[in-house]
RNA sequence: CGGGGCGUAGCUCAGCCAGGUAGAGCGCCAGCUUUGGGAGCUGGAUGCCGGAGGUUCGAAUCCUCUCGCCCCGACCA
């Protein structure tokens, strides 16, 4: 992609609506725009890393055995009156009322679709286990939406729901998430500990929060200092048992501020104190929708039980503010290499000059060939406020190629992460990028 | 939903207290110069001063109402 074609409006100074530093960056570095309190647009390099995170979470998803569907985000309040919710869920509910004057609601999470949906089409134990997720838009309407993306009222979202026949079977799907979501957030870049939760209005008894350290989150969290050090496994056996690894993660203390206490048990030198961001919550509420809701399934000896049910959730919007929160310096974003919105930014420092532009359109063409994604500043910017636009954007490599360097035979490879530079031939450049599979 | 703050150029903001021709910096456009960490000079364009009503000879400025946004708290992926 070239520069001087690309819809990037980048801004110099920070707008006065924002207060953290991921919604700072994320407008500067011409991402995202406000519609309205809590609501955004999002541009094109902003939709460029939406769109990597809801990959790797597919990809993590489809792995531990669930399946993609695409529920309605307009729904008939006929089903929250049947579970019960319709009263229950309160403002943070948008309600409308269509043209026929039937009440109608903007889906904030759903449980009910999704279990009128199995109701209807599954009948026997021999149907089960299942596991359906959706990458969907959600809207909540928060009293305070804040901190851009990261608490707006609409949000993409990503939610699953396992089926089992009983509770034993409903929490080795259970643990088949749990270890799907260390997988996904090792994948973009961050350290999120699970923490032990309340279960709130979605109800249930077991339950993990799963938390990202970063300085700027909204609440205190508490963990033994060696989950920091932990890493998921690299290759795991979905249909073989979850549990010990479940036990080697939860068996260490970490805790949100609300179930934090005295008793927690950690000697004073590993209690670790930090501030953490909410970017998934699993739940196993086993019958709580599926008996009022009448989900049920014919068994073996042809009785009709309730099945057992869980919810899993990823805020895949928030996980782009999330991400920024704990990656940036005061130049601006420092993407991790698997959701960056391209891998390399090409900088053709005098654009052109022949030799430059020759230069930097054999690289664009080579690296292409290698399946690298490119960003080609192509602009007549001074190298300045070259470098000042791409530290702010963050891309993983900048290969800067001016007519200096040229003369000697050589670019320049920039590492956005470490800052560090390097002085290089052409080729040795495309050999290192090609080469890490950046 | 309680408390507070702010709406003036694309962005950041001054002007309002004490009414009298709408401003600065950045950005944008043109030209010249410059060319390795958000350059310099010259010239230029840009505003229903959030909206409606009122007071006044005269309102960005005072009064009333209204809409929007932000912050703190209570609540949440």
């Amino acid at each position: 992609m070239r520069l001087s074609r690309y819809f990037l409006p980048t801004l110099k100074e920070t707008p006065s609506e924002a207060e953290i530093v991921s919604h700072r960056l994320m407008l500067r570095a011409g991402m995202i725009r406000q519609h309205t309190s809590g609501i955004y647009s999002w541009l094109p390099l902003g939709l460029r890393v939406l769109r990597a995170i809801e990959q790797i979470v597919r990809e993590e998803q489809d792995r531990a055995g669930a399946q993609e569907i695409l529920m309605p985000t307009v729904q008939s309040a006929e089903l929250w009156r049947e579970s019960g919710r319709y009263d229950d869920y309160g403002k943070e509910m948008l309600r409308i009322v269509d043209r026929h004057e039937r009440d109608m609601l903007y889906g904030p999470t759903h449980e009910e679709v999704v279990t009128d949906i199995f109701r209807k089409n599954i009948q026997s134990y021999r149907d089960l286990p299942k596991n359906l997720y959706q990458i969907h838009w959600k809207f909540r309407d928060e009293v305070r939406p804040r901190f851009g993306v990261m608490r707006g009222r609409e949000f993409l979202m990503k939610d699953g729901y396992s089926f089992d026949l009983d509770p034993l079977a409903a929490r080795r799907a259970y643990y088949r998430m749990f270890v799907a979501y260390l997988r996904t957030f090792h994948r973009l870049g961050l350290k999120a500990i699970p923490m032990a939760a309340d279960t709130g209005p979605i109800g249930g008894s077991l339950s993990h929060e799963f938390i990202i350290l970063a300085e700027t989150g909204e609440s205190a969290v508490f963990c033994h200092k060696d989950l920091l050090d932990k890493t998921p496994p690299q290759n795991v056996d979905y249909d073989g048992d979850l549990e010990p690894i479940f036990k080697e993660w939860t068996s260490l203390y970490a805790a949100t501020d609300e179930k934090h206490g005295p008793d927690h048990g950690v000697p004073e030198g590993d209690l670790v104190s930090a501030r953490g961001i909410e970017v998934g919550h699993i739940f196993n509420f086993g019958t709580k929708y599926s008996v009022p809701m009448g989900a049920t399934v014919t068994t073996q000896d042809g009785s009709s039980v309730p099945v057992h049910m869980g919810s899993y959730g990823i805020g895949v919007s928030r996980l782009v503010g999330g991400i920024i929160e704990a990656s940036h310096d005061d130049a601006g974003i420092i993407w991790p290499d698997s959701v960056a919105p391209f891998q390399v930014a090409l900088v053709n420092l005098k654009a052109g000059d022949a030799q430059t532009d020759a230069a930097c359109a054999d690289l664009e063409t080579r690296l292409a060939a290698a399946g690298l994604s490119v960003l080609i500043d192509d602009t007549d910017e001074r190298p300045g406020a070259k470098f000042a636009t791409q530290d702010l954007i963050g891309l993983p490599w900048q290969l800067i190629v001016g007519p200096k360097g040229l003369a000697r035979g050589v670019v320049e490879l920039k590492r956005r992460a470490t800052g560090e530079r390097h002085e290089v031939t052409v080729e040795s450049a495309l050999a290192h990028l090609t080469g890490t599979g950046a």
